[in-house]
DNA sequence: CAGTGAGCGAGCTTCCGCTTGACTT
């Protein structure tokens, strides 16, 4: 019989921790979450104090019973879920499982996996916060009230077959995006004309090229055009000479959100598949856990990235630090993301799993690196026909410290290669080789990727790590964000090269505009979210997270009564929730674009039941309107009157094959063709456009796919065997079985296949649930709660201040947070100025290419 | 899997944050 039984929240933590501690203890894990509110209905009384009626869900059944079974043997068990709001919550949750009096319940934390944090844990246990559990039930309550009854709204107003929903976080997410893309809508591009030049000098017998360029933007082609042919003329020289040393400091170690950004910069992995690959790294014991948001390292960890770095490069290359996390409100219950161990800088594993690994591994390493020395050069360049001076920049590295492991890339593009300027003397004249004028045009403002606009919420402080990637993933199931598909599109712009005294003008073209993997709003998400901004200001503001945190930390400093918090929110809201049920007509997104030369009736586009559309005449006309579905890339905002007659061309006879009408049409699943009963997918091709030779094609093809897919075909028993994307199947009656590792596919008869399928096990069905039994313990809970509330409240904030071993009392606690504003202040200011930095190295970038 | 779109109403969906499997045919 165990003595001690631990109880965390992952089970690859439990593994570890277990062998820190030898056989007096067993270690469990509880998978998260063990109770919840359930997932059919709002659960939440807001009749009275919005009691929760909280349940165990069923794929937690199984969890919970074993660790009830454990719990009976043990003498004593130890909380040891993550030291946050969330965290407090599921150890609570355990108590009224588990049976323990949440007032005796042994309670420890620790922010680090490491053997010394663990045994220091254990000897200084403390109890429940029932002020933390309390912040964790007014977040949770707020958002089930928030999305419970904001979805149910929009299947209302907004008729669509498709399941809308609605959130704190999702809704913003949207906003974000939205408003972006009206801005993108919105913005003008304007041409210029940027200047860019490459002398030839040359110094100890090694010739070098120097680029300069013109700070400022021509207007138009004439002043450009007139520059050149003033510098046709000219003679150069330089003007001065400007030496300076800089550094450059590494980055801080991964937390969730900036390993996603940089996953999806320098992999191009999305941010699921970064979560899924870090998982994997993680329950193999690769890294450490990877959904965090703090940028912390164990001792343990910084002493070891140390011997790590001495070892490999040296002492100078060493510079142990902490780093401090700038988000907003980091709860820090984990360190930052690390490999395990630093002396492997690179695993065995899928190449993903290698490529994550040692992105991780490099910029944990380099953070405990020394800056690099750099030595930044910049030359101005006279021009003796004109007062303007063109600049050439030069870096070289002196020490490149950390950038011996890791470069840190931007959101714009990976910074230009550093430029060798050779020695160069004021008055030093300067050979002309190739002076260029390049038209540019002024850029929109830019999408953003999933990952960026995880580093804008995050930002904003809404959401958490173990949200971001879902969050992604809802918004987009939903249909109110698509990823981008279209390569963009061609324009043309001039260049004008002077070369030995000549100017020769050329037209070039380039791509502009591409949505390749960004995130773009569709309609439905464009109408959802105006409906939502029009009625709820409040919960779709930027800031009402960030506001609303500050009331959860108020009620876990004991300083508010979460029923009043959710109440003074609850009040305004649900009158917000009434007046949109009884004011708000459908809402269709509808838009005029004009009349039908041919019937003379109104033509507009608006949101229908299966998504955006077009509509020629209304439905009270004596005739019945048509209608027809904008095609994916068309939106309600931009679309034209002739781009949507164009749409009631479809389906089109395109021709006959083999003796059978050929049908092009737009299905709920793209384009198709249509051919003796069969379908084909048009793939890229338009509907509109595809002739009848290319639709062969596509029939032969498809054809021939068929054919390969098929192995066998018994007519008579009705049932084939097809190759799958799973392996060899049998499909029968509309039903899919499995064939046994046992046999051969290829030599089954028709009598095996029908073996096989009376032997199949019967299909399982997805839905269980109680309704009733959870009922009568939160009602009980929630009564202690409340009488218990003030005691608790003055025990938690002494034994808070006492744990950080500063002086008792609120003041000491209320300071220490003061501090952490002030420094959030600096930090935010920090990057605003990096950011503008990044800024300018891109559009140095930009002009670099089009040289080129 | 693929020509839907009014209005009615049945019956369905939905939040955010903790955590991993199960496993498709």
């Amino acid at each position: 019989m165990p003595k001690n039984l631990m109880i965390v929240e992952s089970p690859a933590k439990a593994k570890t921790i277990e062998k820190f501690l030898g056989k007096d203890f067993v270690v469990e894990s509880c998978y998260g979450c063990i109770r919840d509110l359930p997932r059919e209905k709002l659960a939440v009384d807001v009749e009275k104090k919005y009691a929760p009626t909280y349940e165990v869900p069923t794929d937690k059944k199984k969890v919970v019973s074993q660790l009830k079974k454990l719990a009976k043997d043990s003498q004593k068990i130890w909380l040891a879920t993550d030291e946050d709001r969330e965290g407090e919550a599921i150890s609570w949750h355990l108590c009224h499982v588990l049976g323990i009096e949440p007032e005796s319940a042994k309670r420890i934390v620790f922010h680090e996996i490491t053997k010394p944090a663990i045994l220091e844990a254990i000897k200084t246990p403390r109890f429940l916060n029932q002020n933390l559990v309390n912040a964790q039930q007014a977040r949770r309550i707020l958002d089930r009230l928030v999305g419970f009854q904001l979805s149910p709204l929009l299947w209302k107003k907004i008729r669509l077959k498709s399941s809308l929903s609605a959130g704190r976080v999702q809704s913003v997410a949207v906003r974000i995006l939205v408003e972006k893309e009206r801005n993108i809508l919105e913005f003008t591009t304007s041409p210029f004309f940027r200047i860019n030049s490459l002398f030839k000098a040359s110094s100890n017998n090694r010739n070098y090229k120097i680029k300069a360029e013109l700070g400022r933007k021509l207007e138009n082609y004439d002043e450009a055009r007139a520059f050149l042919e003033k510098c046709s003329q000219a003679s150069f020289s330089v003007a001065s000479v400007q030496v300076k040393p800089t550094q450059k400091s590494p980055s801080a170690p991964f937390t969730t959100s900036t390993l996603q950004q940089e996953a999806s910069r320098k992999l191009g992995f999305s941010v699921a598949r970064t979560m899924r690959v870090a998982q994997s790294l993680y329950e193999s014991g690769k890294i450490t856990y990877m959904r965090t948001d703090s940028v912390n390292l164990s001792k343990v960890a910084i002493a070891s990235a140390k011997k790590a770095i001495e070892k490999s490069y040296g002492k100078q290359y060493s510079n142990s630090k902490q780093y401090r996390s700038k988000a907003r409100n980091a709860q820090e219950a984990h360190e930052a993301i690390r490999p395990t161990y630093f002396e492997n800088n690179q695993v065995e594993g899928t190449s993903d799993e290698q490529k994550l690994y040692s992105l991780i591994w490099k910029r944990a390493i380099s953070s405990q690196m020394s800056n690099a020395q750099l030595e930044k050069t910049i030359v101005k360049i006279k021009i003796s026909t004109l007062k303007d001076l063109l600049t050439a920049n030069g870096e070289v590295i002196k020490f490149d410290g950390f950038l011996k492991v890791y470069e840190v890339s931007t959101d714009e593009e990976i910074s230009e290669d550093s430029e060798i300027l050779p020695p160069l003397e004021v008055g030093q004249e300067l050979d002309l080789d190739e002076m260029k004028a390049t038209q540019r045009f002024t850029r929109a403002p830019a999408r953003y990727t999933e990952a960026s606009l995880v580093k804008k919420l995050e930002e904003l402080g809404i959401g958490r790590p173990s949200t971001y990637a879902p969050t992604m993933s809802v918004i987009q199931k939903r249909g109110y964000v698509t990823k981008g598909e279209t390569p963009g599109k061609e324009r043309e712009f001039k260049l004008l090269t002077l070369k030995a005294q000549k100017i020769l003008e050329q037209i070039c073209t380039e791509n502009f505009g591409s949505d390749r993997g960004k995130l773009v709003p569709t309609d439905i998400g464009m109408v959802v979210n105006d409906f939502l901004i029009e009625y709820f200001q409040q919960v779709l503001q930027y800031d009402f997270t960030a506001r609303i945190e500050k009331e959860f930390d108020d009620i876990a400093q004991g300083e508010k009564i979460w029923n009043d918090v959710i109440h003074s929110f609850y009040q305004p809201f649900n009158e917000d929730v009434e007046l949109a049920l009884k004011e708000a007509k459908q809402v269709t997104g509808e838009r005029k674009l004009g009349v039908d030369p041919k019937s003379k009736k109104d033509v507009f586009v608006k949101i229908g039941r299966y998504g955006p559309m077009a509509q020629i005449g209304h439905v009270d006309d004596e005739e019945k309107p048509k209608f027809a579905k904008l095609r994916p890339k068309q939106h309600l905002a931009t679309i034209t009157l002739e781009e949507a007659l164009e749409l009631f061309k479809l389906p089109r006879k395109i021709g006959e094959h083999e003796g059978e009408e050929v049908i092009a049409a737009e299905g709920r699943y793209g384009p198709y063709i249509k051919h003796s009963g069969k379908f084909v997918s048009l793939g890229e091709y338009d509907p509109l456009k595809v002739t009848l030779d290319e639709a062969i094609v596509l029939i032969k093809q498809k054809e021939e796919m068929d054919a390969k897919k098929t192995i066998h075909e018994f007519e008579e028993e009705d049932i084939k065997v097809l190759n799958g994307p799973y392996g060899p199947y049998i499909s029968y009656n509309k039903r899919n079985y499995k064939i046994p590792k046992s046999q051969d596919p290829k030599k089954l008869t028709a009598k095996d296949c029908l073996k096989i399928i009376e032997e199949a096990p019967e299909k399982k069905t997805k839905k269980a649930g109680k309704k009733t039994a959870a009922k009568k313990t939160t009602k009980k809970a929630t009564a202690k709660k409340t009488t218990t509330k003030k005691a608790a409240a003055k025990k938690t904030t002494t034994k808070k201040a006492a744990a950080k071993k500063t002086t008792t009392k609120k003041t000491t606690a209320k300071k220490t947070t003061a501090k952490k504003a002030t420094t959030k202040k600096a930090a935010a200011k920090k990057t605003t100025t990096k950011k503008a930095a990044a800024k300018k190295t891109t559009t140095k970038k930009a002009t670099a290419k089009t040289t080129k």
